[in-house]
DNA sequence: GATAAGAACGAAAGCGCTTTCGATGCTGAG
DNA sequence: CTCAGCATCGAAAGCGCTTTCGTTCTTATC
């Protein structure tokens, strides 16, 4: 490995000198400067980031952590949709991603031990869960977090209009003339899941429409199985729902496999509509209405807020969301009114 | 920050003493250990990693990198999979993940230059083109290196058995009656889509079938779009194919869209079948027929290949493939024997 | 009681870099 | 000619850790 040493004997400066040529410092003559950096491009001089950051204290790298329910991991359409975008945004920076372990020394240590561990400069984590404890350390600690997903007072958050979310696809059933509308909803624990749930409620009662207990059903950790467990259950109801808002499109995803097996059609007897737009959404039969997170907007804004927290050295409690789309597939139908056909 | 010196300080022992009762060496009494490893506790300390690289030369990191025509990063599906079974499979060992950015000092640099730069144990890339510069220097390099999806002799790389997925396709294809089999392939600088062009080629010979030059049609970069324009072509042949094998899923989704779009069916009017099997496949209409490659092996495979080069110090040029699988769904259908209804 | 062997500890160098502060030489003003 | 001021450069300390090689002290051996 050729270091600042080997290229200082080899122009003849000292070590300092090469190193302020390397960093651009104003006390160097241009002369020798450029024969420093000859020598650099010559001898194939790279620096080496560890000795750099350990008197420097800065990385240049950003911690990055997935803490979803469901196991994928990467896999996770929105994260990683998320993620790239974000990274995208930060790598023009010159900021690396670390996916930490939380193994140091072969021993099990805390995402916030191992991110002081490693002296990351900042970390992203994308997180739906609540009540994390190892996310709300790092939300508490000194360094720089911000945290996709998740609503906090305290720290700096970016996640989707929910709510709003909620609101625009209860609104496009109602403009169809749906009035028994379900809600298939995502986990309590999770902030996005409560949150539309909590958007169906108000803009149900806004509509003016009845909810009756059984149309709010849980669907679990946002799981296919969940939707497709929660559908059957309001199959089974005397009074089915005539449409179905599902937290998330793969709960919508499991809602339509069973109303397909029960011998039903999407949306000829039920219409319904997902949250997310991940691909999949538009190629399953019918492509599915759902409602849009803009997970590059999110990556963007994510990057914007983390990246000012390093700079200025400290916390920002700043949480911003960021609207989303009523994107309209084939999987909603207007409602043709009963009481033609059925006069009571 | 505490350091090694604080708890030195604070035990009366001297910083060697403490280092080596942290790292486990054997000429340190059970009870000075007990009472530094107490202070650490205490006192909250954890270790640098960038000092204890800085003198060690081993960072507990791998560099990853995707290399992929489409621009998606983190959102290939079949990616991000393979990487998310890699990740699990060296974190238990204590490795982080370091996902780099090209830029060092505001300035671009190459992947080898920025993963020398960041001092990583071994780089993972994920890359399906055959002839990057970058890549090629990478696998060059003193740098323990693993490829995913690309083939080299002198290297180590890891793949799926792409010759006979494409085999296990026109076998089954031609098991239900198909006889005028089309393929849809790859770009050709690519590997896989090479290698599933070659087992095309060979086993319809095979079979003893027949590959007029219009049967083959490149579908560009693994695109859906690419994907939808080559069936175009093949629906404008005077005598279209009855079955298309294509080189991927994405490609499998394009031509199905085609297909549809001119008013035909699948699989009544053609059987068509793709490779991979993401996640998406299972979920169109109707279900995709398809070469499933197991991400999970891959990502274990290029894991245990990668940590057996750091851990010996050497490069391995070995070549494993793993193998695939036919999963069958409905895209295919036995072709219904055309001579009796239309007499030559 | 003298000696060898082992156990427990520490001084110091070194990893590759940045940064402070001072030294040196040169210029032009007076 | 003198001196202030500027432009260039370098010595040295320090970042936090590991590791080599001694040193000291205890214990067992004859």
């Amino acid at each position: 490995m050729v270091t600042i040493y080997d290229i200082a004997k080899e122009t003849g400066y000292s070590v300092t000198t090469v190193s302020k040529a390397l960093n651009n410092y104003s006390d160097v003559s241009s002369k020798t400067k450029r024969a420093i950096l000859d020598a650099v491009e010559e001898m194939g001089y790279l620096p080496n980031s560890h000795a750099r950051t350990l008197t420097t204290k800065k990385s240049w790298t950003i911690g990055v952590i997935f803490i979803e329910s469901l196991g994928v991991g990467m896999k996770h359409p929105f994260f990683n949709a998320v993620i790239e975008s974000f990274r995208k945004n930060v790598e023009v920076l010159g900021y690396d991603l670390l996916f930490a372990s939380r193994m140091i020394n072969n021993q099990q240590k805390s995402y916030l031990e191992q991110f002081k561990y490693r002296g990351v400069d900042g970390v992203v984590v994308v997180c739906s869960l609540f009540d994390d404890v190892q996310v709300k350390e790092l939300m508490d600690s000194s360094i720089p977090t911000v945290v996709i997903d998740l609503h906090s007072k305290e720290s700096a958050v970016v996640n989707s209009d929910n709510f709003a979310g909620s609101y625009k696809a209860v609104e496009y059933l109602y403009s169809l003339g749906h009035q028994s509308i379900a809600h298939i909803a995502g986990h309590a624990t999770t902030f996005a899941g409560q949150e539309r749930r909590n958007g169906f409620m108000t803009s149900m009662k806004t509509m003016g429409l009845d909810i009756p207990d059984e149309y709010v059903v849980n669907g679990d950790y946002f799981s296919r199985e969940g939707g497709y467990k929660a559908m059957k259950q309001l199959l089974s109801l005397p009074n089915p729902p005539t449409a179905i808002f599902t937290a998330a499109d793969s709960l919508a995803i499991g809602a339509m496999e069973a109303i397909k097996d029960a011998g039903y059609q999407v949306p000829d007897d039920f219409s319904v509509i997902g949250f997310d737009d991940i691909e999949l959404a538009q190629f399953i039969n019918p492509p599915l209405t759902t409602v849009r997170q803009d997970t590059e907007l999110i990556g963007e804004e994510s990057a914007d807020l983390l990246i000012k927290q390093i700079n200025s050295q400290q916390k920002i409690a700043q949480s911003v969301v960021v609207p989303v789309d009523l994107v309209i597939r084939d999987s909603c139908k207007a409602l043709v009114k009963e009481e033609s056909s059925k006069p009571s």
